[in-house]
DNA sequence: CGGGACTTTGAGCTTTCTCAACGATGGTGG
DNA sequence: CCACCATCGTTGAGAAAGCTCAAAGTCCCG
């Protein structure tokens, strides 16, 4: 009991732990992301170089333009990654949750921000200390590979909205990918949280809060989808999202 | 004689031969590209598995869902690369020239279309044939991971560039990074070929072709920028266009 | 139960788009 | 070699999508 509790407090402190074989046998993310490919042999060693983190929601964990020290794996929570202007503009350039690996970066330093939406946990690796597990398992970097190009191919997808998506096109576009991380294929009454802000919708799809309300209004009038709050949507017919989504509607 | 005359009428009929070493020597790619962290010895490995193309202007010759099989390293030449909506709406995710390497793909399926901009000639390795040498040269997996990560931070910059820069920001934003495939950090009076019609443009930019023809005219009018003709820009005040690019002004 | 933050809705405005005409350029055939 | 035509680029005027400003409604959390 004492003893407990003297651990929880050192916890406190100091939150920066390597996760037990216990913890990674349970872990949300322990067959998707990193650790997928390792054997739970295996994961021992990359659990070794790890180290849990807990962030309380709002809390920044990479900075653009910092260094380059770590990779992040993410275990709970909800993630915004984002690049600013000076004037305060913002665009983020992706939401991330479980499972998702962070932390890629080209010359050393971050090119992005980092920012829980949520309570966050995490698994940090240094930079250093991994690339010997990478050279254990070469399966390991082969999946980094194949993390980066998916990456690349949905952010190819969010030029495309960008660029040339009206508004509401946008939106039925967000709400069918974010969807497929909940319910891949399902179809119909699909309901998935939306844990992020108007503003962060706002900021992801080149939008004002305004306009993505007032869309979000429009498909609701139409009965696309559904509110249970305004952070918990239901999905009614995907089918004609997916056709506004194509722009064929 | 007579048996150079063939081989030119076998290489009219079947352009698809692999390059000597004299070739890859004297290739404008040598240095940069995958093919840089190779020496002269070691590439003659990844030269076996390779094959050059020639390609005419407008050439398509990677097709959105089609299989991935193969890799390609620009030689000569530019290609854009994009994706399309049903109704031929266009949005162009990048303009690669010379040492860019081309064909990641997630899902075994590319997920953009590769067209030639000019006369392109270009290096193409098969996925099976060059896994090989990956394993031969594991700096060339790396170096694929660089390319990738790289690729991905140029996305995300463009992302801010839709999402959340004016006409005029991002036709400065373009001129920039453009001008930074010719030019690295040079100052003032930098002059760069624009091979890309002011279509491509506007399909890179998410704007119409009006909107980034009157927004050159402008940087134009302000004597921050100079045309000899059309397809030739010279950057006289990059530090102006710098200030517009970031929101400054 | 009350207050601050977030979301929705409304009205007018700005930027960019659309439609149209004019101008330049480059390739081709007489 | 030049004239012609097709294509591409520029400029202008009006329309529209989305933004800004404003106010009311809703939801948490203390």
């Amino acid at each position: 009991m004492q003893n407990a509790a003297k651990m929880d407090r050192a916890a406190v402190k100091n939150p920066v732990r390597s996760p037990t074989p216990e913890q990674c046998r349970d872990c949300s993310a322990r067959h998707i992301g990193m650790c997928d490919v390792l054997s739970d042999a295996d994961l021992s060693v990359l659990a070794h170089v790890a180290q849990r983190i807990s962030l309380a929601a709002g809390k920044i964990f990479i900075e653009e333009g910092d260094p380059a020290r770590y990779f992040y794996d993410i275990n709970q929570g909800d993630v915004r990654v984002y690049k600013s202007l000076a004037d305060g503009r913002r665009q983020i350039t992706g939401f991330m949750g479980v499972g998702h690996f962070l932390g890629l970066a080209a010359g050393g330093k971050y090119a992005f921000t980092a920012e829980a939406i949520n309570d966050v946990h995490l698994c940090r690796f240094e930079r250093g200390a991994i690339k010997e597990v990478f050279d254990e398992f070469p399966a390991l970097q082969r999946r980094l590979l194949d993390v980066a190009t998916h990456e690349l191919v949905i952010a190819q997808e969010q030029m495309l909205l960008l660029g040339r998506k009206s508004a509401l096109e946008r939106v039925a576009g967000f709400l069918l990918s974010w969807a497929e991380n909940y319910a891949q294929g399902k179809s119909e009454p699909v309901t998935i949280p939306l844990p992020m802000s108007r503003m962060d919708l706002a900021d992801y799809l080149g939008l004002t809060i305004e306009t993505v309300s007032r869309s979000l209004s429009q498909l609701k009038r139409d009965k696309l989808i559904f509110f249970a709050d305004a952070h918990a949507v239901t999905l009614l017919k995907k089918h004609r999202l997916q056709l506004i989504d194509a722009g064929e509607a």
